[in-house]
DNA sequence: ACAATACATGTATATTTGTACATGTTCTAG
DNA sequence: CTAGAACATGTACAAATATACATGTATTGT
């Protein structure tokens, strides 16, 4: 990709599994060059507008498989939302149902986009999966797609896990208990 | 608390709901201070050994209220484990499944940590818990627990979701799927 | 022909965060 | 009585992150 297609696709999915603002992407991919992990090849579109493709070099291609394979510390929580609900009892119960039921909604959203974006790699009908398929074996697609949606079959599970307890939260608070 | 109650209280516990590192706690308790938010009590213990207690004003009660009862925006989602999981076919199956096999268990301390906590809550035995009932009518101390407990019944109920999807993947790749 | 949109790449600046260093006092166990 | 642990408060510096600004080219629809 080039920096402006790194940006789109941050912009597009800011919560799928990871993201970066557009400041970042040039600096960075710069760094990661110097570094040797990733090289560009300088373009010209029409006659004058330039762009720089990345790719990964060998290196890189080394450096990111030891990352895969080893454990990484947990990073500290900070969860703005349990935040706000260990102080429920500071609020009226209304205003705290009103903040449980803006989250449900936007969990709700998220499982959405996930399963659809899970249907697609299963179809393996995504830009990057079948770009990602090209240098494997036909034999490996189906489980390559299927690891890879796989991991969305997760960020659901979670999501859906943050739903119930939410709507749990809501029955807590009716109650009055 | 003071700076130093409150260093330990975040070491102590990195991955409740919120943490700081040591570094930002005595600027931020004067910067809080300048905004009015929190005022500071200065003691002496012995004979020179200084330090200040703060406390919440009634101006930031205000605000805390207020943004409890506001939604706010997701953080942008960086999990560097659905990360890794996403790339998990560029790596052999057995460093992958050491990868979740780590992560398990880290998930299964939290649990069993959360666990004790929830517990703790619902005998209102922890020091913050026992300070807050201290101005609250005894006929709220049930609801009050209760709601703190179930905070941490959320959290339990994601990692427990974030564990099962650890297993299901492992035994995916011992599949070959 | 021209306006709007998409393509493309940068910088400036402030804030947040993390790691490490620095210093002194008081209490407690042996 | 003394060494080590706990109490207590700070700063320095680097890295990561977010918001905003800045500039120009190419394509597309009307």
């Amino acid at each position: 990709m080039n920096g402006y297609e790194l940006t789109r696709f941050f912009d597009a999915a800011p919560r799928w599994v990871w993201s970066a603002p557009q400041s970042q992407i040039y600096p960075t991919l710069r760094q990661m060059e110097q570094a040797g992990l990733i090289e560009g090849q300088k373009e010209i579109r029409g006659t004058r507008l330039k762009r720089t493709v990345y790719s990964i070099t060998e290196r890189g291609l080394e450096e990111l498989r030891t990352w895969l394979g080893t454990g990484h510390a947990l990073a500290p929580v900070r969860d703005s939302f349990f935040l706000q609900a260990l102080f429920f009892d500071m609020i009226d119960t209304d205003r705290a149902a009103s903040v449980l039921k803006a989250y449900i909604a936007e969990q709700e959203q998220l499982i959405t986009e996930w399963r659809a974006h899970r249907e697609a790699l299963l179809a393996k009908d995504t830009d990057l999966l079948k770009e990602r398929l090209k240098n494997r074996p036909p034999a490996e697609h189906d489980r390559i797609a299927g690891l890879k949606a796989h991991v969305f079959t997760g960020q659901i599970a979670v999501a859906q896990a943050r739903a119930d307890w939410a709507r749990e939260s809501l029955r807590l608070l009716a109650e009055g208990v």
